[in-house]
DNA sequence: ATACATACC
DNA sequence: TACTGGTATGTAT
């Protein structure tokens, strides 16, 4: 009594550590033993303690969740239900029942394949897995308590004759081979969920199955099946017995099974079974089919949809199926006392919080869900309606494709943070050969860690540039990594897991190269007159030249990107300079970042790669980051702009995205990450070389600074103004000082656009004006660094002040970079280099 | 876009 | 001794 308030913790608690009896078949269980059992083995670990962490976090939610309920008005209730009786019309008026879906599910998948093939085992209690973590357990074990996902050593706890059996993926692979191959008998384009799991659209199939003989629909006991048998001329009937005797043993005694009277032979050759023509008939066959193949059982459910089909494959399980007629009576019936748990999506937190709300059956869901529109999201909402009516998804798709690929792996305890790097490393390697394996490249990296109390963190960067190869992701890693150990401060991140994962995948078309644009912007020939109206990603109007280098690249360039921006744009050029900057900036890094061949290698687009590289480099540091300014619109910046002092988004200026940080460190190695990316190259510079080079570089550098002087540029007015040769700006968060006060802007009576590319100031304040400059400078950059040369040589004629672009122009700091990563230093043209001029920057890349 | 949580197998 | 790994998606900022 007095220690009441504990019970009652350990009692909402239970709901996350205790086992979960909902899902599979463990009725009759000493439930209560089993759970002390658990909470004995668990207590006082660092995982218990997370589990109890989150379990508040839970109970805070729940506790918030209550509190918006209590303030929900009549008013407010009748309002919603109101509009909750008109969407339920809508999703009722939807109702499909016309199609014949069916979900199978193998039984104990991994633990009935190892009993299948060591007979030894289907008399014990056993479980796939480790002593760390099981997959699948057996029949018998599952009356101990012990299930899948349950650490081997607890299962133990709960029963000690457990076998644990390792996993064998390969052999679960071949079987789950031989499944698919029946099941694409019943629906070629049946959806696989796991290795032992599909969604079946067996509507076709029927409708087919109607007019075959009965030839189709015989099937034999495999001889396989009857080898396990001691019988050299088995009936029908033997093999009956022999199936209860070989496969029960995996299953429960009180296992529901197909009604014995469904089987049998009737009508049937010897050794073979007639099936029916309907749905049930043609499920069974089908299960038949597959326990002939394989000797293991398999469930199903068969209902209209598949939401209802998954709860029903687990109604009959193991080794039975259930079928949902496809009335609306009859599923709401269904639903009516169905337990929202069951319901495919509805895991342990949303029971949880349904729960505290009165609702356990899906029946209270329809009941309640004016109050539900009123505390949950609209999408949670939409699903919770349509549990409570029975729908679900009526044609089953084949997934798209991927939204991600990751690999993590969890390990005893890693403090030291060279090991950490390298394993991050490793993860890298491994990523990025399964990455291969699919032609795969994505855009952000992300990292997860969890310590080793279980905390978990992940920490993720987006690239202009989708990557794949494994330097291109331990760039990014090692970096988001660094982050984490920095903040650490004085103490080692001690970790259990760490993970990788790679997402924000190019589609197949964007992998083809971005870098054509350029090419096709050179090939066009007028980069003057239409300079600013040729978009950067418009693909070349005149595609005869390049095609022999790039003969397997296709002018279609940049396609997503020159369709976002003709829908914006309506066709006409109408970005800021600064959208058009950062196109370029993608065109540039694509060309850098992929030095390989495929994706937007430079040296498909006949630019040699040593050099987009570099200029990766100096592109970046070249820009000063920016406050952010989501609109940007030169024309019509709003005062409301990320000039204004109190903003504390920063963005990145080699890769233009935001980096949520107030944290200059944080924000500065974020660009350091984006350069590394860019210049990526596992080789190391050779001392000497970059001795020579960054000497070479000072000495451009003084030069340039002489040259500026003669062409003064206003300071900090533009957020790109490096005054300073390109190094980059370090942000400080008092910027109010350099930025333009909103009258300013809104007056627009100011001489002080800089141009972002040449730094010059510009003495005008017609926008159109300074954009056209903006536009010429950058294609001029552009051509010029295409057509290998150091400088710029001209200028925008039409623009006053546009001399002298020299200094700060990005495809020369791509150049530079480049190549002193790649630690050829020699081949740089001693024309380029006397155009870089930002040794600030160089020796940031070399330290 | 990022971080974190939930869910499923 | 010991509580996974891979993917998708929802929620919140």
């Amino acid at each position: 009594m007095d220690n009441e308030p504990t019970a009652t913790k350990d009692e909402g608690f239970l709901s996350r550590m205790a086992l979960n009896d909902n899902k599979a078949g463990m009725e009759g269980l000493d439930r209560d033993k089993i759970n002390s059992i658990i909470m004995e083995s668990s207590k006082g670990s660092k995982f218990y303690e997370n589990e109890l962490k989150k379990d508040q976090q839970v109970n805070q939610r729940i506790e918030k969740m209550m509190l918006q309920k209590a303030r929900i008005t009549q008013a407010q209730l009748k309002k919603a239900q109101a509009q909750v009786e008109k969407m339920t019309l809508a999703l009722e008026r939807s109702r499909d029942l016309s199609r014949v879906i069916v979900h199978v599910d193998m039984d104990a998948f991994y633990a009935a394949v190892e009993m299948r093939d060591c007979p030894e085992l289907k008399t014990k209690p056993m479980a796939v897995g480790s002593m760390s973590m099981l997959s699948t357990s057996n029949y018998h074990a599952r009356k101990y308590g012990v299930r899948a996902a349950m650490p081997g050593f607890i299962a133990k706890k709960l029963c000690s004759d457990l076998v644990i059996v390792p996993p064998n993926f390969d052999k679960y692979r071949a079987v789950s081979e031989e499944i698919r191959e029946i099941f694409a008998d019943y629906d070629p384009h049946f959806l696989p969920m796991s290795l032992d799991e599909a969604y079946l659209d067996f509507t076709e199939h029927l409708q087919q199955r109607q007019a075959w003989p009965e030839s189709l629909r015989t099937h034999r006991y495999s001889s396989k099946s009857i080898t396990t048998a001691e019988k050299e001329n088995p009936t029908p009937k033997d093999i009956e017995a022999k199936k209860e005797e070989d496969l029960s043993p995996v299953l429960f005694e009180e296992s529901p099974g197909s009604p014995p009277g469904l089987h049998g032979s009737k009508g049937a050759n010897e050794g073979s079974e007639l099936f029916g023509t309907c749905v049930e008939e043609a499920v069974r066959e089908m299960r038949f089919r597959i326990e002939q193949k394989t000797t293991l059982t398999a469930s199903a459910g068969i209902a209209p949809n598949m939401m209802l089909a998954k709860v029903c494959s687990d109604k009959n399980k193991p080794n039975g199926q259930y079928r949902l007629p496809p009335t609306r009576e009859a599923v709401m019936d269904f639903m009516e006392d169905l337990p929202v748990r069951k319901v495919c999506g509805i895991g342990k937190v949303s029971e949880k919080m349904l729960n505290a709300l009165g609702i356990t059956k899906c029946s209270h869901l329809g009941q309640q869900m004016a109050l539900l529109s009123l505390l949950f999201s609209e999408t949670s909402c939409r699903n919770f309606m349509e549990v409570s009516l029975g729908l679900g998804s009526t044609r089953i798709s084949r997934h798209e494709e991927r939204k991600s690929m990751s690999i993590e792996r969890t390990f005893k305890e890693l403090s030291d943070a060279e090991e950490q790097f390298s394993l991050c490393r490793e993860l890298c390697k491994d990523l990025a050969e399964d990455m291969k394996k699919e032609g795969l490249k994505g855009k952000t990296v992300s990292l997860k860690l969890k310590n080793v109390n279980f905390e978990v963190k992940t920490r993720a960067q987006t690239l202009p540039c989708a990557v794949a190869a494994e330097e291109e992701i331990f760039a990014v890693a090692k970096d988001l990594l660094k982050t984490e150990i920095d903040n650490e401060g004085p103490h080692p991140l001690k970790l259990r897991l760490m993970g990788v994962r790679m997402s924000a995948f190019v589609s197949s078309e964007d992998k083809a190269p971005m870098q054509k644009s350029i090419l096709g912007f050179l090939q066009s020939g007028k980069p003057e007159s239409s300079g600013s109206s040729e978009r950067m990603g418009e693909p070349s109007h005149n595609p005869s030249q390049t095609s022999q280098q790039n003969a397997t690249r296709k002018e279609e360039v940049f396609p997503h990107r020159r369709k976002t921006e003709e829908t914006q744009n309506g066709g006409e050029p109408q970005q800021s300079f600064f959208q058009r900057a950062h196109a370029k900036r993608l065109q540039l890094l694509m060309s850098s970042v992929n030095t390989q061949d495929e994706g937007c290698g430079a040296e498909a687009s006949g630019i040699p790669s040593k050099e987009s590289a570099a200029a990766l480099n100096k592109n970046g540091n070249l820009v000063p980051p920016v406050l952010e300014n989501k609109e940007f619109p030169v024309e019509d910046r709003p005062s409301t702009s990320g000039y204004e002092p109190h903003s504390q988004t920063l963005i990145c200026p080699v890769c233009s995205s935001k980096v949520e940080t107030t944290d200059l460190n944080t924000f500065n190695r974020h660009i350091d990450v984006c350069l590394n990316v860019a210049s990526t190259n596992p080789k190391k510079c050779e001392p000497e070389s970059v001795q020579e080079y960054l000497q070479e570089c000072r000495e451009l550098n003084r030069r340039q600074s002489e040259a500026d002087e003669e062409q003064p540029v206003s300071s900090g007015v533009c957020p790109w103004g490096g005054q300073h040769g390109g190094q980059i700006q370090k942000v400080s968060l008092t910027q109010s000082d350099s930025k333009p006060t909103t009258s300013q802007q809104c007056q627009g009576k100011r001489s002080d656009l800089v141009c972002p590319v040449c730094h010059l100031t510009q003495e005008t304040d017609d926008l159109a004006v300074f954009n056209r400059h903006v536009d010429l400078c950058l294609n001029q950059e552009v051509l010029h660094e295409l057509k290998g040369q150091a400088a710029f040589s001209q200028n925008p004629s039409a623009v006053k002040n546009s001399q002298n672009i020299a200094s700060g122009n990005l495809p020369k700091q791509v150049s530079k970079g480049k190549n002193k990563r790649r630690g050829s230093p020699s081949s740089l043209p001693s024309k380029k280099l006397r155009s870089l001029g930002l040794y600030n920057t160089i020796d940031k890349f070399f330290r």
